[in-house]
DNA sequence: GCGCATTACTAATACGCATTAACACGAGGG
DNA sequence: CCCTCGTGTTAATGCGTATTAGTAATGCGC
């Protein structure tokens, strides 16, 4: 009758408040008329596969209260009991939806979404900027999404040191965009180097001869890729990569100009092609210039562009080039993550650019010949 | 001696994989020479408030070691006893990302993840088409949002009795956009009454007398909130609504030309407002009958779109009329959403637009008073 | 000095699930 | 008839943290 130990449990209250909570597994057990432990094997061995032991009848009477219940598994606790949740997290530390669309990450997200949906896993949002819940933008932040299985960064404003530590501690983690420098860090791009060597192909076999890459002052590997990737091409033609192959300007607007343009022309170079980037800059310049030099685009010279065109087309004939094809990124980084989390040590870092034919390249003309080009055009 | 019931310890294996595990509280605890319990305690009052009684040197050696150690809370554990986990599930019956992005959600979701943020929740994003997940796409789809703390849902294809069923066992939901079939469904919608009754209030303080709504012949209640916010603007300002103030069409492109338009001009109209709709089919007939008509028309004829102007519109000049907010819609759902999953029984379904003053609108002119269509055109 | 309030901290849970040793129950095998 | 297997199910645990009852230590008033 003393009663040793009873002191009257401390703990949690009864029932954490008045909220109707949703089932649990010890409910369905009950309903079930099994124990908790069963309804966990059931549930868990939904796949069918290798049932452990579990009859065929108590399985469904399982599986019947399950769905009348409408149970859905906590993914904290499933996560707690060191198994996985089925969640991929999804942080940026901008905004992932900024108001200004122009910059965001929704392209990438089409795929990550239908990928994600594809391979069985929900998508958490980690909003980064939150300067809410529990404390400032801190360590707590980013340490929020080890409550998913694994987590795809957007971005280039990631915190190396977070990042590290998570990587560090083997939690899955792949970033979107290349990102070589941080050892071990899992990661996919686009493959500019051959996107745009393909171009140089393509050019190539239309019968140019000279192509002439503008390109900015940048030394982003984004850029540095391309002028591989022309390069590349180049050789692969058999076209020696003059020095003068590249245009590298700090001020593209200024630099490239009409007459300038006409004298590269006039000198035997018969298409250009511009780097891609935020402003595309050299394409602007580029096609600006060409047409202000009063040169016929697909017929006089041709133009490329190594990436997507700019938004603001509006019926300007669409460049040649390459499109970058974000939602295949962002599906290649829901696989590639999907492995991790599995164990797995797939790599598949780069994904491949979709050619575009576009309206602004076409063959060289026999017409087009010029001064010092002579020998050129002579196999016309 | 005898070790009643040692049955060497079940559960799991003594450390789970090669993980390396972080540490965790008991490691700092063992560090500063505390409990666990103190360094809960010191760790979650963290920002400061009203110290739950832990001397100030206890809490320092508590927060040097965590930091020592460099110590990151578990966010599952943490959620697990905290018996919520912050998540906000996003449900979509199509894509959230569709290809095409004009019907996409995009602009509520910029308003919801901001919101979202800064009440300190995550998201967890539904796919409806997902078959992902550990079950079809059956009704298990809608059952696994459960998840979450509660649920936003976008569009109108979420199925009833699914929807009715969360709403039964006290799930918390909003849906974004109206929706008051369902009863005890919380919704958060755009406020077209107000609007419209303010684009009149605005032409009636122009001095307009006669305005005409063109409308198409559908009953969807966005339609019919136009209408009466149109008709209340009107007996806001004394003019009383004359049955043919309202011009109901099927067919808007064959039923308002140009002749019309400059008969009900002549006849003193001095304004038009369209409703807006997805093909803004009423909106397209109107100008462009206008236009046809050789009507200047800020000059001699006003014109209103209730609602936002078409994304095509290209250089036409911008409607006058309203913008729906759907970032602060969306915003408001979340509001809403976390006001419900904290307890708390808070309304606010209706969210304001905001008014456009656009370039379509403009003073009566004092030489454009009716009569016949000559005194129209003799300012010429 | 004895109650009583206050302060500083710890012990003991509980959260929901996965896991695994152990048990119950038959079916053969010797 | 006992013992070994195999099969199906459960009891008991642990994951890492939050919470609360409880304890020890001190201070205060009379």
């Amino acid at each position: 009758m003393e009663q040793p130990r009873k002191r009257a449990r401390p703990g949690r209250a009864p029932t954490p408040a008045g909220r109707t909570s949703r089932p649990r597994q010890a409910e369905v057990a009950r309903l079930a008329g099994v124990s908790q432990a069963t309804v966990s094997l059931v549930l868990s061995n939904r796949g069918d596969g290798q049932a452990a032991s579990i009859s065929q009848e108590t399985r469904q009477r399982v599986l019947d209260a399950a769905r009348s219940l409408g149970y859905v598994p906590d993914p904290a606790a499933r996560r707690l009991a060191a198994a996985r949740n089925n969640l991929l997290g999804v942080f940026s530390f901008t905004a992932t939806f900024p108001t200004d669309v122009q910059h965001s990450y929704y392209p990438f997200l089409v795929g990550v979404e239908r990928e994600a949906a594809a391979l069985g896993y929900d998508l958490v949002l980690f909003t980064g900027s939150s300067s809410g819940g529990s404390g400032a933008a801190g360590p707590e932040a980013l340490s929020r999404v080890r409550l998913a299985d694994g987590c795809l960064f957007l971005g280039r404003h990631v915190p190396r040191a977070d990042l590290k530590r998570l990587v560090a501690d083997g939690f899955p983690v792949v970033h979107l965009g290349r990102r070589e420098e941080l050892e071990g860090l899992a990661w996919v791009g686009a493959d500019y180097v051959s996107a745009s060597r393909e171009v140089v192909a393509h050019l190539a076999a239309l019968g140019h001869r000279r192509i002439v890459l503008v390109r900015e002052d940048d030394d982003a590997p984004a850029s540095t890729d391309r002028q591989e990737g022309f390069l590349r091409g180049l050789s692969d033609a058999g076209l020696t990569g003059r020095p003068d192959a590249v245009l590298r300007c700090s001020d593209p607007a200024g630099e490239v100009t009409a007459e300038r343009v006409r004298a590269l022309v006039a000198d035997g170079v018969s298409a250009f092609v511009a780097e891609e980037t935020d402003t595309n800059a050299a394409w602007r310049a580029l096609s600006g210039a060409v047409r202000e030099a009063g040169l016929d685009c697909p017929g006089q010279v041709s133009l490329g562009l190594l990436g997507s065109p700019p938004p603001d087309l509006a019926g300007a004939p669409v460049p040649m080039g390459f499109d970058i094809p974000r939602p295949r990124l962002g599906a290649a980084a829901v696989r590639l993550l999907a492995a991790l989390v599995a164990g797995e040590e797939t790599r598949e870092p780069l994904v491949a650019c979709e050619f575009r034919a576009g309206e602004t390249a076409g063959p060289v003309r026999a017409a087009g010949r010029a001064g010092s080009a002579r020998q050129a055009h002579s196999e016309k």
